[in-house]
RNA sequence: GGAGAGAUGGCCGAGUGGUCGAAGGCGCACGAUUGGAAAUCGUGUGUACCGAAAGGUACCGAGGGUUCGAAUCCCUCUCUCUCCUCCA
């Protein structure tokens, strides 16, 4: 949520962010309805006033005719109150509903751009591997060896759904402890294993709704959302709290299942285990001072990156134009691995800087030491540290050899109980 | 799932219709005292919105109702605790 306050001081501003994004909202509406309020809540507090000065006189007063009367002018004043409150109720209801679908405004670094095609690859990391023979699609090795089932997962659970076996499952189980492991000790975050289902409120704190509930699974009876990523519970951890400013940064791992609808065409992404409706993810939270946002971003990608360098997977960083920022983004950057099977890089990480948008919808501020008495919204940062199938597909398709056989990548051996090469030929 | 009890400020805890944004204590901050500290004493100490300020408005789990007036009375919901039941 935008600071409704920076609208009616900086409109100009504003409008200029929301004109980068090539989104197109309807500022006026909202400030128009800001108006509104504002003097309906004036007029309502001025009653307001009345009405309690009225009370405690009656109060003080004894039974007789004045005090009689005072009630009669308390009920004449109560009367005008009711009469107001309707569309007092109704005007912060409409500019709340405009305000929440509102998406962040871009930080001044983002590249202006249309769409994904004026991202910004800014570097490559690592050598691509080259094979002396024709690597193989990991759907193909999946099935060959058996690890990956598509017939039964679609079987049980219908399409986009898959089953690990095996050694499958268990390289997933390694890469998500490696995962762990280097985030809490290597890079200080704590980890948390929070509930996959969460209350409608927190997805509002974090962007997903009201605008995407299409993308989300929910409960048809009660108010449980299946989370599409671990962000939501993470995230909501502090909701309507104010810390200490010694506090900050907070550092958060989250190892979870995320859930997705995925309602694209068919057709797209359908090979392999690129896109499910369950996937797993290593995801990092951050709550930071808002003086140093963008500075804890560059950390938080810098850490994701570990988790390949570690694993000896070439990527590419992308920085993410305007046109393809997410709703609650102000900046965001992506973590791309290179898959030699299926010859196309995956994306495995999306880190982003919220800024303030998100600790203003779940109210979470700090004490700042410096400001005696402010009290501030924090910036929350997230990215995937990383997405679980795709780090699969990177390290079953760079590892192989030409007989099928793929080589347990170093850091990942401390997992495997001497076992450096995995499968039969 | 059944029965009962409860939800007040950072924490504990008083408050059953008016002068209660809320006693008291703890904690915390600042000051005094001290060579320094402990102890002691004094002052201060919730959040949001409106206002240049003075000040005003709202909030005592949430929502609704009664009343001129609700932390206090009524209704609904949520959550917590105890006992029983069940269970990984």
């Amino acid at each position: 949520m935008i600071d409704i306050k920076l609208l009616r001081e900086k409109p100009d501003d504003v409008r200029a962010g929301f004109e980068r994004l090539g989104a197109s909202v309807d500022l006026e509406a909202v400030l128009l309805l800001d108006a509104r309020l504002r003097d309906l809540k004036s007029e309502s507090q001025t009653l307001q006033a009345e009405q309690n000065r009225l009370s405690k006189e009656i109060g003080r007063q004894a039974a007789g005719e004045e005090r009689e009367q005072a009630k009669a002018a308390g009920t004449a004043v109560k009367a005008k109150i009711e009469a107001l409150a309707g569309a007092l109720a109704a005007t912060e209801a409409a500019l709340e509903e405009k305000l929440l679908e509102l998406p962040n405004l871009p930080h001044p670094s983002v590249p202006t751009g249309k769409d994904d095609s004026q991202n910004v690859v800014l570097r490559e990391e690592g050598q691509k591997r080259s094979f002396n023979f024709a690597p193989q699609p990991h759907w193909d090795l999946g099935t060959k060896h058996g690890i990956i089932d598509f017939e039964r997962g679609v079987k049980i659970s219908g399409s986009r759904f898959y089953v690990l076996k095996s050694w499958g499952a268990r390289l997933q189980r390694a890469l998500i402890t490696y995962m762990l492991d280097l985030h809490t000790e290597k890079h200080g975050y704590t980890e948390i294993y929070p509930p996959y289902m969460v209350k409608r409120e927190c997805l509002v704190g974090t962007g997903n709704l009201p605008k995407f509930g299409e993308n989300l699974y929910r409960d048809a009876e009660e108010d449980f959302w299946f989370i599409p990523t671990a962000e939501v519970p993470v995230t909501n951890l502090y909701r309507d709290e104010i810390l200490e400013h010694t506090a900050l940064p907070i550092r958060h791992v989250a190892f979870t299942a995320c859930f997705r609808r995925e309602q694209m065409a068919a057709g797209r992404d359908t090979r392999g285990i690129k896109r499910g409706h369950q996937f797993d993810k290593v995801e990092l939270v951050k709550f930071v001072h808002p003086d140093n946002s963008m500075d804890e971003l560059s950390n938080l990608l810098s850490d994701a990156e570990d988790v390949l360098k570690g694993l000896e997977l070439p990527y590419r960083v992308v920085q993410m134009c305007t046109g393809d920022l997410s709703f609650s983004a102000m900046a965001k950057f992506d973590l791309e691995l290179w898959a030699p099977g299926q010859n196309e890089w995956l994306e495995v990480s999306s880190c982003s800087n919220f800024g303030e948008f998100q600790a203003r919808r779940t109210r979470i501020r700090f004490r700042d030491g410096a400001e005696k008495g402010k009290n501030r919204f924090v910036h929350t940062l997230n990215g995937s540290g990383l997405a679980l199938p795709r780090t699969l597909i990177g390290v079953l398709e760079t590892y192989q050899r030409a007989d099928g056989r793929v080589d347990v990548p170093a850091v990942l051996r401390p997992y495997f109980g001497g076992i450096t090469i995995l499968g039969s030929t």
